[in-house]
DNA sequence: CCAATTAGTCACCGGCCAGTGACATGTCAA
DNA sequence: TTGACATGTCACTGGCCGGTGACTAATTGG
């Protein structure tokens, strides 16, 4: 025989690479506790002294992860399609309820967001935002030219509810438990679809003041 | 001088009070990341020795923090007070309201919560139950005899405006912004009181029925 | 064939952590 | 007064961490 199995591979690409599947793995995965130079080395199988010959140390690692995420998130998000929705509340209502979906689907995007919230350094802020910013992007490309009803404030409305949803969908990873309800069972997330339908509904099926 | 100003106490129950005061100090400012037996021995000016002997170690120390936040939540929240609610949607704008601006007040609480989200381990989830039953209780004692209208799902829609104040008072205090909101000013937190006040009358206000 | 460069590994440092045993000192009762 | 106990402090171990210098081994260009 002339190569072992387990053999080093002599080639920077394929090490990055691998390297670089490793951080996503072990933060997805073990969260951000427990990420570091350490373990994403062991993860990888190869020494921890190539993480900071690459990529400079843990921030590059970080800003490598960042620059993956945007492209990453954008092939999970492509396959979005379907008529094109009529009103705005039908338009909202699809863009919140499929944030919905991607955001529980993907363990690496939680993670960042809990990590942002439990840790908001510069480092982490700069991976945040392509986080962030991925994700407006995504919201903007399904937008048409529909505008949201006059006297309402959108904004403050969906940022509303994407925030209800994220902090349910962290809760369901962490817990499985929010107020009651049992997000360790699809039933209860249809159940809080129902209600963030209603909400959306509600709030841009016709104009509703806010008397003070 | 008989007593330097520094002396050791020598009195149980009051350095058992200074490491319990400690504790959550050190909790509530420096998050869960940073909290540990040094971290607060350092803070009450004692030998983290006495942290094993009198509480057990971490566990016992958390228990105790955990013990104590059931009194000191009944005590913050005790002022609740004007004219009873006359519908379920004045109560439930009251009670998600008022659980905005004690949560937002509320440091400890918040990195609690926080803590519970990265790293649900069985220590802090008895904290976070101490902390989920004393609001529960709270909020079950401003009910009166209202109950939601027939045909919604009030807990979810509760649950998901609860959610959403949750997440955005954690991105304040983390970031200071969400989804465009920028909620370092009151003047977004305006916006945010009356999205939430318009999605409550829109789904309480009122039936709304969800079709498939 | 040989030297320079590149890929990869190993051993080590200092720092912070949780946890523990031995010690000093104050208090109180016999 | 003296001995027992409670209070508090110190010094230490062992482990994991991030980070670095020195090393080996394979490839490549001349």
């Amino acid at each position: 025989m002339t190569t072992p199995p387990d053999a080093p591979l002599r080639d920077r690409h394929r090490t990055e690479a691998l390297i670089r599947a490793a951080a996503r793995d072990v933060l997805a995965e073990g969260g951000f506790l427990g990420f570091g130079v350490n373990a994403v080395a062991r993860r990888a199988g190869c020494d921890k002294q190539l993480i900071y010959r690459y990529f400079g140390g843990l921030e590059g690692l970080v800003d490598a992860i960042g620059a993956d995420l945007a492209t990453w998130i954008e092939d999970s998000l492509a396959a979005e399609s379907g008529p094109p929705p009529t009103s705005y509340a039908l338009l909202a209502e699809r863009l919140i309820l499929g944030f919905l979906e991607a955001f529980r689907a993907n363990r690496l995007v939680q993670q960042i967001a809990l990590w942002e919230l439990a840790d908001p350094s510069p480092l982490v802020a700069r991976l945040a935002g392509a986080r962030s910013t991925a994700l407006i992007r995504w919201m903007a490309r399904t937008r048409g030219d529909l505008s949201p009803p006059a006297g309402v404030d959108a904004p403050a409305l969906n940022a509303l509810l994407i925030a209800a949803l994220q902090q349910l969908a962290l809760s369901g990873a962490a817990t499985g438990v929010f107020a009651g309800l049992d997000l360790r069972t699809e039933a209860d997330w249809s159940r809080v679809r129902a209600a963030a339908t209603t909400m959306i509904r509600g709030a841009y099926g016709e104009f509703r003041g806010v008397k003070p």
